[in-house]
Formats: structure tokens, C-alpha cells, sequence
DNA sequence: TCATTTGCTTTAATCGTTTAAAGTATTACA
DNA sequence: TGTAATACTTTAAACGATTAAAGCAAATGA
């Protein structure tokens, strides 16, 4: 069975592709197509189910509704997450978005920005890894319209969607310090990325103005590659015999699975013996015998935002925005009080 | 910044578009290109940093090199984990993936696929969901190539990737009765999906080839908008007192997590008071105070033979297959030996 | 010397749309 | 009656690639 062209309608209508094309492109009264034909073509249109083809149309308009996502990486339930919202907000503007995972590998990333940039797409939200400042650079020499999402470069002016990490942070042990805690630990991961590094910022600020301990043992930094190895190591350090800590703040879900899964291992009950903290929220908290209190990302919003900032982009309004959110708290049980 | 396109490296080297496109496509020898020309053609594109233009290429060729992939809930664990082996499996065979996810929903299933079609994806790999037999029948009509993942219809005889789900569950079974198991209760979900009716099948005749009690009580079929209280019943029937079950098997990964934190609340331990098996894996299982034991999905080799299959019928390669793979036994601790 | 072959290059149509610009009746107005 | 406006419709050139087919020298063969 052929594929329904344009002119195939045309031909069936006995008119020129042109009519065809401004009536199914609702331009019938402007460009003031005669009801009669009008109505025929639509009729026809429906009889010889015509669907349109948009390759054709991207290369005529110079337009493919399309964005380019690249999240770090698709197992991560906070690019499910914020690709769904992406994902939704992009149909709400009639956008259809491609999407593709670097797993955090630079190269894997500045591959698939460029696969996506000549596929055309019309913008590019981007949620970059370690070592992809200088792709950044180049993607704005070359004026692709883009925006990048929790992750940015603050010594690149670029709009981005991000947390306002440090007062996540800050906010989160001014809570710990709140409900009395006073040995306070802090797992981070090792890496360069702005926004883990302004989580560490908040964390000293706020031991700093509350007046408390800061061990310098109680501030880790795990290896992303040996996750299960340091955490032992961090934990076993955190629960130090002489001077154990109180409470535990991990910076991301994934620190807070391995975390947990380390003290189940030990026998640590929670919030019992140590009260924790997360960033981010995992579904796999839920299994937990306490539910874990947490900040949770508005991803919804967040998402949404991306996509406003990059359609205005792309349609020329040329919005320069930095824009921060702020975290929800998700009070669970896995804090004493 | 002009985008650079064929003309400007024909211009430059001052030879027609035709030579440029040959040398640029590796058809240099066999269109006999002149060594010198294919040089300078080289070095042009490089020095005027060419990206061809995939749009123009694709209404050219007919050929977009794009899979449309439609899962049911990006949310899901199995859509996660198929997304990312059949995006890695197309980018070996320089593929590219659009996807979408249809949240279980007829209507958005129809939408997105068409949408993928009017993109003119060179074909579907689709994991269809309720009400969506129409849908396949027309696809089928229409000539579009696809394959269907996990989920397929058996009376229309599509190209398919599936678990055998019959043995999976016959032989979970099999194994809570050679573990010791009499009285075994099987949650699964409402629903007329065929590989979730084959799950209950399987839960039925091996209860019947190991002679053992079949109450019907124990075989429960939750309504997925309701699974919360439709779980608090069923795991209140299956803990009863004057009958209670010595082991329960889950039929999906969220029906798992549904009744352990329902068990949690009970305050009901595993697998002293109940043995569970699960189907599927969850990242939540990481979590719980004991490793969930479950039968896992080769999501990877699932989703390799998925595109191998649909690469096969794009080039008219007329497999016509239907695959099945068995799942993976993965022991945990969660049930009494 | 003329025809043929070889080696290389260009021309131009094509994919399926969009959209200025031009074309053609019909009607209105002076 | 002639001109202008109105109401439509068609023509044809894009968009950026691919690719038969044709073109054109220079070399070869008879």
C-alpha cells in the first residue's frame, strides 16, 4: 500500500497541491480557498488517510518540532523523571522530543548532541556530565538554541533550570541541627560537578553558623566507580565507636541506597541509632522499613521550565534566564526528633 | 553563523555537488572520483566543519535510520531497562531511537504511534498496552515493519519478543513446592493482557501437577488504579488466620513493592512468617532488610533481538518471528528453604 | 584518421512539502 | 464599454541532499 501524498489528494481533488496545502494547513480563509474545495479536500484528506510527511515539511519549514534531550543517564530516577515532565510540557507545544543517554561519558555526550543537531531538532535541553564544558562553549559559538537542566557551568553563561543547591543543602542540616543533632556527617560524591560542590558549600556554611563540629572525617567523597567500597569505608567512619555521628546527610538517592543497604548490612537500625537525610527521591525508599525523609527536586516544574526557556529560544525571544528552584521536604521517619 | 550545507564545499573546491556527495558517502573509487578532487574534498569539509543535513538525506533516501519505540510506562523498570538495550543495540547498527511512552493508555498508544510514523521512523518496536489490538491490526495493514515486546495479542500473528511467561511462572511455582511450599498464593494484576493471563496459567497447572490445594482465594487479581487497597485485602487473605499462605508469589515488580511495604505495615517478617517470589526486578528490592528472590527478565537480550528483528524487516528481510525467552532465577533470601 | 574506450565531471530530476508570485475568470464600478 | 477590484487557482521555485544519465576530454585501437 503506497504512502497518501499531497499530491495524490490533489490529483483525486482535481486542484493543485498548493490548495491542498493551505486547507489542510488551515489557511483555507486567509488564503481564501473556496468552501467548495475547501470541504473536498478535507473530505479527501480523511477518505485517502493522509498523514503528512513531516521530513519533508522539516526541510521545506527549516522546523522539526523537535528537542534534543541527553540526560546523564536513563537510569537515574531523576532523568525518568524530569524526561517525563520534559516530555509532556514539549506535547503541550506540539513538540516531540528525541532523546538519548551519555551515561556520563563526555564523549558519548558530545556524539550525541551532534547526532541530534543534524537530525535537525530545534533546540537542545542538556543535562551534561563531567568534562562537557568545552562542547558547551561550542554548541553557543554555533548558536544552537539550549538549555541546560540541574547541572551547569558557572563560569559559562548559558541558561540553565537549576536547584538552588547550596540552600537545599544548608537547609537540610539547619533541619538535622533543628531536631538536635550535633554530629552531623555528610556523604558526597567525588566529582567536580558544580551543583555536588555547592552542596558541600551549604553543608560547612551551615555547621559554621550553627556552631558545630566539623569533622573533617565526617565530610566524604566517594568514588562514583568504587560507590559500594568507599561507602563502607564512609559508614564505618561515620559510626566511629568514639565519636559516632548522629545524623547522616547523603547527597543523592543513589548514595542513600548504597548508604542504607550498608547499614542493614551492620545492623543499624534508623533512625534508632543514626538519623538520615536525603537528597532526591528513590522509589526504592519506599521499601524501607522507615520511610526516608528527604529533599525531593520539583521535577515537574523544573522540566517545564526547560522547555518554556528553550521554545522562547528557539522562536527568537531571546530570554537569557538563570532559573533556581527550590527543593520540597518530604518529611519521612528517618529522623529522630 | 550560516549553516554549512553540500553547495558551499562544491563551491569551495569548485566542483558540482554531485563529486562532493560520492567522495563524502565513500563512493569515491567505485564513482571514480580523482584522487586529487576527493583530497580537496576532504579537507573542505573538515575546514568548513560539514554536518550533513539528516532531513534533506532522509526525504531523499526514504530512509530516516530511526526506530520509534513506544513503551508503556517510562516509570517502569522493564521500559527503563528495554529503552536503554535497544538504544544500544540501534546505535551499534547506527540507529536512532525516538521514543514515547503511552502511560497505558489506547488512546495515547495510537497517537504516538502515528506521530512516529508521520516522522517517518523506518519502523516500531512497540510494547502495546490494553484495548491496542486495533491499533496493531491497522499498523499491520498498513505495511509499517514493527515488533511487539513483552506484551503481544495471540490472535493476531505479529512479529514478537516475549518472555515465556507460561514456564516462568510454572516453574517459580515449582520451585516454592520443591522449597517446601503448600500453600501458595499468587497476586496478580486485573487485566486481559495475555502475558499476565499466561502468568496466571502457569500459577494453575502447576498447582495441579503438584497436587496441591488451589483456593481461590488465593489467587488474587488487583485493579491497577486501586492496587493499595486491593492489596490490603489481598495480603489480609492471604495472612489469614485459619488458613494463612506459606508463600506468596507477585506477578509484577510493583505489585512486589505494593505488598512488602503492605507486609512492612503488618508487620509481617520475611520469610519467617511468608515466603515471597517476585517476578521482574526492582530497584526497591535493593532496600529491603532481606534480597528479594525473583525471576528476571533478560530485559537485554530482549531488546537486542527486538531491533535485530525490526533491522531484518526493514530491508525486507522477511523474518517472520516469534521469540521467547526464559527468565533468569535470582536467589535472595526472602524465602524459608 | 576516425571510432571507441577510459576517466572523470556535470546536469538535472527527484523526494514531499510550502509559499511567493503570477494567472484567470468574474464582478463591480465609473 | 473599459478598468479595476475581487475571488480564486495554478505555477514553479525553493529546502538539501542523492543519483541516473549525459557530457567531455584524452587516450587507445584499428
Amino acid at each position: 500500500m503506497k504512502k497518501v501524498v499531497l499530491k495524490d489528494i490533489a490529483q483525486y481533488v482535481g486542484v493543485s497541491t498548493a490548495l491542498v496545502s493551505y486547507v489542510l494547513n488551515g489557511q483555507a480563509e486567509e488564503k481564501q480557498v473556496s468552501k467548495e474545495n475547501a470541504e473536498k479536500i478535507k473530505q479527501a484528506a480523511i477518505a485517502l488517510n493522509y498523514q503528512p510527511n513531516q521530513v519533508a515539511k522539516s526541510l521545506r519549514t527549516q522546523k522539526t518540532h523537535t528537542i534534543g534531550l541527553v540526560v546523564a543517564d536513563i537510569n537515574y530516577r531523576f532523568s525518568t523523571g524530569i524526561t517525563r515532565s520534559i516530555e509532556a510540557e514539549a506535547k503541550r507545544r506540539n513538540f516531540t522530543v528525541i532523546y538519548g543517554s551519555s551515561d556520563e561519558d563526555a564523549e558519548k555526550f558530545t556524539q550525541l548532541t551532534n547526532v541530534l543537531i543534524n537530525r535537525q531538532v530545534d533546540g537542545l535541553i542538556l543535562v551534561p556530565g563531567e568534562d562537557s564544558e568545552e562542547q558547551i562553549v561550542l554548541l553557543q559559538q554555533s548558536g544552537t538554541p539550549f538549555v541546560l537542566v540541574d547541572r551547569y557551568f558557572p563560569n559559562i553563561d548559558t541558561n540553565y533550570v537549576a536547584l538552588d543547591n547550596y540552600k537545599a543543602s544548608y537547609d537540610a542540616i539547619s533541619y538535622l541541627v533543628k531536631t538536635g543533632h550535633k554530629k552531623i556527617s555528610f556523604v558526597n560524591l567525588e566529582t567536580s560537578l558544580f551543583h555536588l560542590r555547592e552542596r558541600d558549600r551549604g553543608y560547612r556554611d551551615a555547621l559554621k553558623d550553627h556552631h558545630l563540629e566539623a569533622n573533617p572525617e565526617w565530610m566524604r567523597h566517594l568514588r562514583p566507580q568504587h560507590l559500594k567500597e568507599d561507602m563502607e569505608l564512609a559508614t564505618r567512619q561515620i559510626l566511629d565507636r568514639l565519636n559516632p555521628c548522629d545524623a547522616v546527610l547523603f547527597a543523592t538517592d543513589r548514595l542513600s541506597i548504597a548508604g542504607l543497604k550498608q547499614f542493614n548490612d551492620y545492623g543499624i537500625r534508623i533512625p534508632k541509632d543514626i538519623s538520615v537525610l536525603s537528597f532526591d527521591e528513590a522509589d526504592a525508599f519506599d521499601l524501607f522499613y522507615c520511610p526516608v525523609s528527604h529533599s525531593r527536586q520539583p521535577l515537574e516544574k523544573m522540566g517545564e521550565a526547560a522547555v518554556d526557556i528553550l521554545v522562547d529560544l528557539i522562536n527568537k525571544q531571546k530570554t537569557h534566564k538563570q532559573l533556581y528552584f527550590q527543593t520540597d521536604f518530604i518529611a519521612g521517619k528517618s529522623c529522630r526528633e
